[in-house]
DNA sequence: GATGAATGAGAATTCATTCAT
DNA sequence: GATGAATGAATTCTCATTCAT
């Protein structure tokens, strides 16, 4: 985490440098990053950063903790707000914000995408407390199978994973596309095929 | 693409330079692709790289195309061969012989594989190969939808892109866990959910 | 030397300071000491070390002074003390008193060792100090010489200059292999060998 | 050792290089020495060092092992032409040859020295290959306390540590002093010293 | 008198590419 | 057609020193 050099900056000079990061870090995966174009953009000396900063990593790690600081903070309201949601209906509300989200902050969403394809020790690290997150997907699912919602037969890990990627896809697609607009009800679309499949019964 | 030099040389030593590439290129993604270890590999001098390549992006096109040669003639098979399939059949006939080629070709395929998340250009480029393989996946759901097996109103492209992205997801998972074992399981398991859905009825 | 802003510091400031400064002197040479790590151990801001100080090398010209001044005091008190003692028996004295002084305070010596091997600027100013002690040395020796204890033709600048030499080099030993049990009597085996040779008579 | 690259120059431009090295490692320890120095003395750019040298360390064995082979040859011509000579004798013949090598090539001395003084790893370890020369200074030693031209009791490693020392002091001596005239009689007076004590009997 | 942010030259090392032979 | 030496900009990171507050 940044050195106190740093958050004794006034909040402008924060952000400038908060925002050369996040350009960068959004551009290439980690260990493409140059620590040579951040203090470019962000127009201070290569002292500087290091005054800030005790390395590469250690602006990698402040960069994520802000934004996930704003992820969370959007997590939660779905996850307070709608506590008996089913499954499907979850993955879908978290889906609308994860789009606003992007729409919003398109170079967030960058940062996480290359952390998944990067192959240096340390964000592997970093992708293990991702894996967190999952647990509470389970939940859900088991939640809806004994409601009789979803097939109690069912690979859950592998239904998981299955809409993870299929999400990331369609980001991914849409971000490359520059067109948010599809996005939604391509998605709504495959939900719907996961949900009710498509062969003709 | 490689220069005339190089299409000049005898087939032995352009297989030889084949290979050094293929054995870097699928070391790591291009930007971190070594020509030193390409030439040391390839057992040539430094020079004569850059009289086969204009550069190191020639060098991975000319690797890229020659891959998708292979991989096309193996597409062009199992259509040839079984005409009649549906289209499930078909691509567990497809997954089946990406599994033989990835066990027996597995730095092409992690070739393709760091491609995914590298240069942008690049992915562009690729993503031209790619969409040639998928016309005829068209022709196949139509036929099946004709024949009443595939729901009428399905989104076509929706659905080959999400096998695809299953399907690559479940390579990717394969070949970073050094298990290629589980996964055909793994892949029926979520061609069956795509087939009939995970809703209890 | 230092700054008037630093000798206007009550004394428990300086002393402090002067104990940061002593600990990162000791602990590499000048030319790698860091002022880093002694505004850290010091506790105070970078800006206040240039305050009292006008570079690191007039820090370190200020540590030799401070430490010139406690070792001057020690061989003093060996000469007021024991006027008569003649040269071997007083050489012997100065090294008991030497160990002591090392033993209490190991910093001190160390500084003085590296002085010898880093700058060479610093060594002619160092050896400056040094020069002082030699003067009552030769008096020592020429009274020993009218006494008949000592070769009347002997050089004795260069026998100073042997018995610091070698005394040097046993000290160094004994700080690299934190040993100073042998010492004294590796140093008694040296001082026996100059005053009566080891040619077999 | 130098890479090929460096073996392939023709030898005006190697000798120029190598020149270069002794300049910089003679100025300062190993440590703080200084490529960018190299280079510029050696007028090549930085990309042609690391071509010729693998890195620092590399360069640095090279340069000592050049030394090393004209040391070498000095040595065992003293030691081969004189199979008989006493202790003193050689120790005498050794000097002279230093003094001789040291007025020829000052820098290749001052690269030795420093070397004593490098906490690096590297120089540490280098340092041991260097004890190995001691043992044949015993065998002589041993040698003339048969014969009985040496007390039989003396302390055979304190001898050697302390001609060792007195002699590294006198060239260190001279080498700061840019006057090498005195040295000899310097250094016979010590070894008379040494050998017949300063004590009037 | 104190502070600590800013600086920029310097460190070692890598690497795609060029060019003279 | 082959060679491999030469290049220099790029990389991350360190640190003594200055300067505005």
């Amino acid at each position: 985490m940044p050195k106190e050099t740093f958050l004794n900056l006034n909040k402008d000079k924060q952000t400038k440098i908060f925002k050369a990061c996040v350009q960068e870090f959004s551009r290439v995966p980690f260990s493409q990053a140059s620590i040579n174009k951040i203090i470019r953009y962000a127009d201070i000396s290569r002292g500087s950063f290091y005054q800030y900063f005790k390395d590469k990593e250690d602006c990698y790690m402040y960069v994520l903790s802000e934004i996930a600081k704003v992820k969370l903070a959007l997590m939660e309201q779905s996850t307070i707000y709608h506590p008996d949601e089913s499954f499907f209906d979850h993955v879908k509300t978290l889906i609308d914000q994860t789009i606003q989200w992007i729409e919003k902050e398109p170079e967030y969403y960058m940062i996480g995408y290359w952390m998944n394809y990067d192959d240096s020790e340390f964000i592997v690290k970093l992708m293990e407390y991702n894996a967190q997150g999952m647990s509470y997907f389970k939940e859900l699912i088991v939640a809806d199978q004994r409601k009789g919602l979803i097939d109690p037969h069912v690979d859950i890990d592998l239904l998981i994973r299955m809409i993870m990627t299929v999400n990331k896809d369609i980001l991914m697609d849409a971000y490359r596309k520059k067109d948010f607009n599809r996005i939604k009800k391509e998605f709504l679309t495959m939900m719907n095929i996961i949900r009710k499949g498509v062969a003709n019964v």
